[in-house]
RNA sequence: GCUGCUAUAGUGUAGGGGCCAAUCAUGCCGGCCUUUCACGCCGGCGACUGGGGUUCGAAUCCCCAUAGCAGCACCA
């Protein structure tokens, strides 16, 4: 072949995953994933955890989690292990673990640096007040303080001389500016209570500048976060330029909505405060949690993340993405087993008592079989067995049901493959009675109740497939009875 | 109101002046394979928001319009 259809050729082969980064130094990169503890984490989170996770492995480096936990009122005691468990969960490849509760120190050294260089004064207005004064592109009195006076309210603050919500810490940055958000926002506040579950303060960073001083201090050379930051990322510009830093490089992905659930942590809080859900691992909701529980792989929301990528453009991320991914990864693996939703107990006028023995997996042969007695009376989903005609009961043999004055008859038909096929009857899943266990099956729709395989009891846990039906989890097994979660088809 | 970002098939994505009558995945339809309506294979359907401009040439650059989103907190 002509080098130049060669060249050609090489060119249109396209490269699979994100696109590559600049400045990337001989370390490679250092990046954050940076959740705040008021909650779970859900299919959001996993987006941002899963971009930065993949350039750290794309180009080696340092991964930080970084738990930003600076608002009192937001964090609570259970949430930051909420929180290391669902990290556990996504297995991202993180180097360090950082508290932002624990650096409230270093928060403060570097406030008082920026009020002494003047780039920050303490300012005393009315939070209202000093609004309407920034909208209409007025400069408060505080703003002309000399920086003796800044640091000297700054030090009565810090001594607990203030209460709350009559003090902050304002970055002087363009009070004319056109955008009205970088007008002297606020870098600090007083909390008095609640009182923060792993610290003794009351003195708090807000977060343009505890991310600031951190992005900087722990060395990020690449931020990616949703565009809900772009606001900040410019205003954080100007803490950078007063300390004379080099900014990291960032990327801001667009917003992302889930088809049928809502992603909004208070939105969920309250929905199971009221009892629409059951909890944070309600079938329904977009958490970690609730998709874990589904069975879907941790695996699978990465490789859809990834494919989503970090465009600036509002996606509508839809379910069939996730199915698709999380397919591609259990199908090889799940073991199949069949449920029978509404179960008819069908006596088979004529049939032969032979064992079944449909495989575990038609795609691994070493998975073996299961063995499924027929000994006369099997039980049929109700659905399929509605109208006269011929089935075939999968392994098994085929079926004519006929219609005897409204009660169906079952009578054997014979075992033959060719003639089922030929004869276009449906191939249906089906149980031997003795040989059951009760089963329900929870889909978004709603729970099913039926019967499956006794071999279900022993995947706890498991992801399974029921034959045309789905895969689902094996949630809880007790004796005589399994729950599943269904994931998908 | 002010500031900013974005706009490619149902969904997600590639493409950043000619190689684009536009990529890939998913979805849907048809066929094949197959004791699952799974997997796999083959074929098909389906999109550059609208209008101007620049240019020999625009999905790509510029302007306007429209739509969506974000920010304007002593939350993150």
């Amino acid at each position: 072949m002509a080098p130049e259809l060669l060249e050609k050729k090489e060119k249109k082969k396209r490269e699979t995953g994100l696109r590559p980064l600049d400045n990337v130094g001989p370390d490679g990169v250092v990046m954050r994933f940076a959740p705040n503890p008021s909650g779970p984490l859900h299919l959001g989170h996993a987006r941002a955890s899963f971009l930065n996770d993949y350039y750290v492995r794309k180009y080696g480096g340092r991964y930080v989690l970084r738990i930003e936990d600076t608002d009192p009122k937001r964090v609570n005691e259970e949430n930051y292990q909420l929180l290391l468990d669902d990290i556990e969960w996504l297995g991202l490849d993180i180097s360090e673990i950082v508290y932002q509760s624990d650096r409230l120190d270093i928060y403060y050294e570097y406030c008082e640096k920026l009020i002494s260089i003047g780039g920050a004064y303490v300012c005393t207005c009315d939070a209202e007040a000093f609004r309407e004064k920034k909208n209409a592109k007025v400069a408060c009195p505080c703003r002309e303080q000399d920086p003796e006076t800044n640091l000297r309210m700054w030090q009565a603050m810090l001594d607990g001389d203030y209460a709350e919500g009559t003090i902050t810490v304002r970055v002087k940055t363009d009070i004319e500016h056109p955008d009205p958000a970088m007008r002297d926002y606020s870098i600090f506040r007083l909390v008095d209570s609640p009182p923060h579950p792993r610290c003794d303060a009351r003195l708090y960073p807000l977060m343009n500048f505890s991310v600031a001083v951190d992005d900087h201090l722990l060395g990020m050379t690449h931020v990616i976060r949703g565009k809900d930051h772009i606001a900040n990322t410019r205003r954080q510009q100007y803490i950078y330029e007063y300390f004379g830093w080099e900014m990291p490089e960032y990327f801001h992905y667009g917003r992302m909505s889930i088809e049928g659930v809502v992603l909004s942590t208070s939105a969920m809080k309250e929905g199971i405060a009221q009892g629409t859900y059951t909890g944070w691992d309600d079938i329904h909701l977009g958490t970690l949690k609730a998709i874990a529980r589904r069975g879907f792989k941790a695996e699978a929301v990465r490789n859809a993340m990834v494919d989503i990528g970090i465009g600036q453009t509002d996606i509508s991320f839809s379910w069939e993405n996730l199915f698709a991914a999380n397919k591609a990864l259990v199908d090889p693996i799940a073991p199949r087993y069949f449920f029978v939703s509404n179960p008819v107990s069908c006596i088979i006028e004529g049939a032969p008592e032979i064992v079944a023995e449909p495989c575990l997996n038609p795609n691994d042969a070493a998975a073996g079989c299961r063995r499924l007695p027929f000994t006369g009376t099997l039980y049929a989903p109700a659905d399929e067995i509605q109208k006269a005609g011929m089935v075939r009961f999968k392994d098994l043999f085929n079926v004519r049901i006929e219609d005897d004055a409204g009660t169906p008859v079952f009578v054997y038909a014979g075992s033959s493959l060719e003639e089922a096929r030929r004869g276009h009857a449906p191939i249906i899943q089906w149980l031997p009675k003795g040989e059951t266990v009760q089963c329900t099956l929870h889909t978004p729709n709603g729970p099913v109740d039926g019967l499956c395989e006794r071999g279900v009891l022993n995947k706890y846990d498991k992801v399974i497939q029921f034959e045309r039906v789905g895969f689902a989890r094996v949630d809880e097994v007790t004796e005589h009875h399994v729950s599943a979660y269904f994931a998908h088809r």
